[in-house]
RNA sequence: GUGACUGUAGCUCAGUUGGUUAGAGCGUCAGGUUGUGGCCCUGAAGGCCGGGGGUUCGAGACCCCUCAGUCACC
């Protein structure tokens, strides 16, 4: 894996958005980039097809979930999960490090790793931060995650530093074992290990400081978006940015919203992930250049406009809101992926066109612009307005958004 | 015309032997969802309980009348 940092735009505030090329065997990706979901080897009600024509470069395994069902063995000796799952470009995944807090009532943490009781049947398994890596060896995935503890928000001190002790021996372990160890399917594979330090900020420093002389292909930034504020989250990148190498990429863990990517790209941050416009569009949430929009509200009852008139994904070029909200009412499977071929579509361009405006410098005027317009949306929204929409335009994804 | 059954929230219905401010699901309105155990969670609005009279300390429940609907039989 090769990282090629192409430009910083200082425009913005903070000014260190980052435009940036990351190439692996499965093919190269252009940061900012956002990561779709998909933690069992799919991505929630989408195909890979639509995957790829919507522009995703790369997409997410989850390592805990996919060893319990369906299991190392079928994946190994599938060929990996790249061909488990006919999914020829990049895969990330992640170690289990997140379960071990959204599952904190499943597991016990000790200093050697992680005892999960399953999920599915109850059963247990011990993750140790070799174990980690020998599956996500036998998975293929081109960036591998080391095994973290996610502390939970918020979190004392104490807890905070005895958890930060444990990830960084564990990223060490993994780094070790990876080192020792070789690619399976003839494709290489990169780690990252994970920032913790919950919100304290010596600990965040001291915590990017040692990984980083530990020397990884990239970093992660982790523990953010458990529960605190926005602030904090954009504090915390910018701090832990800071210390990371300008040569290396960034992956901030579970982000975001769409201003999250755009704060946070602007903060330096290079990959993204986040389970929002996938889950949220199952929940009849999606979202626009003007806003988050509740397509079931029956004020789009009798809208036959489409979803944004300015953007081109398959849904809004063939549909309109009244279809999808009554589709999305009836929990029927087409509206689930009707609605999240159109958040996808829409984080994808928002990080793509970050890149572009990152490399022509207009940056910062995209960003404030489409602040401005949530900002706006927010005002407004629950009071029966539609601020969402616009007059026609050229369908072309978007274009003039500084309007 | 006779008989039976049914009338409770916008819809479909619960409401125990009559006992506090009448509930649910759906719908409506709104909010939430951040390295996916959850197509899920949370809130709000919305009822002279068909109408009238009576019994009772107290009636959505009991009695009478009446209106409407459904079914059966003339």
């Amino acid at each position: 894996m090769r990282f090629t940092l192409e430009h910083t735009d200082r425009s913005g505030s903070p000014g260190k958005a980052r435009a940036g090329l990351l190439e692996t065997d499965h093919g190269r990706i252009e940061t900012p980039v956002f990561m779709p979901v998909g933690t069992l080897g799919d991505v929630k009600a989408i195909e890979h097809r639509e995957l790829k024509e919507n522009h995703a470069q790369i997409i997410l395994g989850n390592t805990y979930h996919l060893y319990l069902r369906p299991g190392v063995d079928v994946i190994e000796e599938a060929g990996g999960l790249h061909r488990f799952i006919g999914w020829d470009l990049p895969i990330l995944t992640d170690s289990g490090g997140y379960q071990v807090f959204s599952l904190a009532q499943l597991r016990k943490l000790s200093h050697d790793g992680v005892l999960f009781k399953s999920h599915i049947d109850g059963s247990k398994h011990v993750f140790r931060p070799e174990d980690v890596v020998d599956i996500q060896r036998k998975l293929g995935s081109d960036i591998c995650m080391v095994l973290d503890e996610c502390p939970p928000y918020p979190c004392s001190r104490e807890y905070a530093h005895r958890s930060n002790e444990l990830t960084l021996q564990w990223a060490e372990r993994c780094k070790r074992r990876f080192e020792k160890t070789e690619p399976l399917y003839g494709h290489t594979q990169a780690l990252f290990p994970i920032v913790q330090g919950s919100v304290f900020d010596d600990l965040r420093t001291q915590s990017a400081e040692e990984l980083v002389d530990m020397n990884f292909d990239g970093y992660a930034i982790g523990g953010v978006s458990v529960g605190e504020p926005k602030e904090e989250v954009y504090r915390i990148t910018e701090l832990n940015c800071a210390l990371l190498p300008e040569e290396k990429p960034r992956y901030l863990m579970g982000v975001g919203s769409p201003l999250d990517l755009l704060e946070c790209i602007d903060r330096g941050a290079d990959l993204f992930d986040c389970v929002m416009p996938t889950r949220n569009a199952r929940n009849g949430t999606l979202f626009t250049t003007w806003g988050k929009m509740t397509i079931r509200n029956a004020a789009y009852a009798k809208d036959f406009r489409p979803i944004d008139e300015a953007c081109a994904c398959y849904t809004c070029r063939n549909f309109s809101r009244a279809y999808v909200r009554h589709l999305s009412q009836n929990k029927e499977i087409l509206g689930h992926q009707l609605a999240t071929i159109h958040n996808l579509h829409f984080y994808l361009w928002l990080t793509g066109e970050a890149r572009r405006r990152i490399l022509d410098g207009g940056f910062r005027s995209f960003k404030e612009s489409l602040l401005k317009r949530y900002a706006e949306n927010e005002r407004t929204r629950g009071q029966g307005q539609d601020k969402t929409s616009r007059p026609r335009r050229k369908r072309r994804d978007y274009e003039a958004l500084e309007s």
